[in-house]
DNA sequence: CCTGAGACATTTGTATACAATAATGTCCTA
DNA sequence: TAGGACATTATTGTATACAAATGTCTCAGG
């Protein structure tokens, strides 16, 4: 599945991410194929691994459609990371090694810089939280854990939204990882877990709040 | 994916599970296909689904093998089994229909009669068995946890050494079966999750002792 | 106006051929 | 004999054609 299954993977992947595919959207095999420049083999492909990041659904007739997260759905989703990311920074406080350490303090480095800019950079902001939060679960050295997690970290509603995060939204988050660091820095595992979960559930309500007030979505950032 | 691709991926799977295709054995397409009695394309599909049930695993060069699980493998899954099934089971408590238990009760009520036979009826009992725990899931409603745990659930270990239970730890898992439902009927959410991880946990530590002091296995039941 | 049967259009499933890539073996050189 | 470049073989990736299934529309009959 070298090049153009790749390539259909990631298309189609942004496309729904973005929104450019709307939600409950049909997503027809030949019309992907064209837009993604491959044959319908790579297209199918990718609508496989998709289905299973839940990113699309396929109705008992086999028509895919890009899913529909209901609000109830982004909470599920939400309190799971919460559990299993909670889990992944116990057992990565309880065996984490000083090179992981240093590469997850590097990690809110690069955080704080995005955010000190004069508009902060979301983009630095989303790229360094990945790295941080993807160190972590390298550290608690069980695929199984990753595995599952990786079907719970990528949401749509969460990451068009992301933009809309403020300054002082994203300060709490950065210090709220240097408080995890702490922990690690201690080996503490219960501490690690207790404040993973509830960086995770203030994520929540942040994305929740601001879908309270917001029904129509400003896309320029800042 | 209808016939052929079903036929692909029950076939290749329950060769896995039996153990008839060895741990560590490379899976190529065109073997499969043959042995399949289909073509390369459904049984790419079917590696694909297998895959993301981690009982195949695939090189950074595509290429793929049955998945080789080790010991710490099984601890960590059945670790998250216990959490996320726990999860479940409370949740199901929270909001059990009456019909729900009903269903439920039906379900061990078919291990029990599986126990009562002269020789235990293994085979019956792993159906009530699985119909028990995917009715708690159902009523949990929460189509994520459902997706997470699917991944979980089939253990190839495992399902070669259920064979190997005695009728005394049939009769154990039966009485764990109707303390979560004296814990359903009561709607009493804490209570639920406690025994449910309890129990699988306990599963566990019956299949960790099978394997340490067989090296051998018998493929004989009882 | 509703309903259902049937023709037609659309979409997905499978097989096959060929291209691209990775693994393996061979032979030459140092 | 060890090691490396090259040829050979095996395996996977992609495109395409066609088969099967599903969805849609029309129209007759009530």
């Amino acid at each position: 599945m070298s090049r153009a299954s790749n390539r259909a993977y990631e298309t189609i992947r942004s496309m729904i991410l973005s929104g450019e595919l709307p939600a409950g959207g049909q997503l027809a095999e030949e019309a992907l194929a064209e837009r993604c420049g491959v044959s319908r083999t790579p297209v199918r492909d990718a609508l496989r691994r998709l289905e299973s990041d839940l990113l699309v659904t396929r109705t008992d007739t086999q028509r895919s459609f890009v899913a529909d997260w209901s609000l109830d759905d982004v909470a599920d989703a939400f309190e799971l990371r919460a559990i299993l990311e909670g889990r992944a920074a116990k057992r990565a406080a309880e065996r984490m090694s000083d090179a992981a350490l240093e590469r997850i303090r590097a990690a809110n480095l690069r955080i704080a810089q995005a955010i000190h800019q004069p508009t902060p950079d979301v983009g630095g902001f989303l790229d360094g939280n990945r790295d941080f939060h993807s160190e972590i679960l390298e550290a608690a050295g069980s695929r199984r854990l990753s595995a599952l997690l990786s079907t719970l970290i990528e949401q749509p509603v969460v990451w068009r939204t992301a933009h809309h995060y403020s300054r002082e939204a994203l300060v709490r988050s950065y210090n709220e990882h240097e408080e995890l660091i702490a922990a690690f820095a201690r080996r503490d595992g219960a501490w690690a877990e207790a404040i993973m979960a509830g960086h995770i559930l203030r994520a929540y309500h942040a994305y929740s709040d601001a879908h309270n007030g917001l029904t129509h979505l400003d896309p320029a950032r800042g």
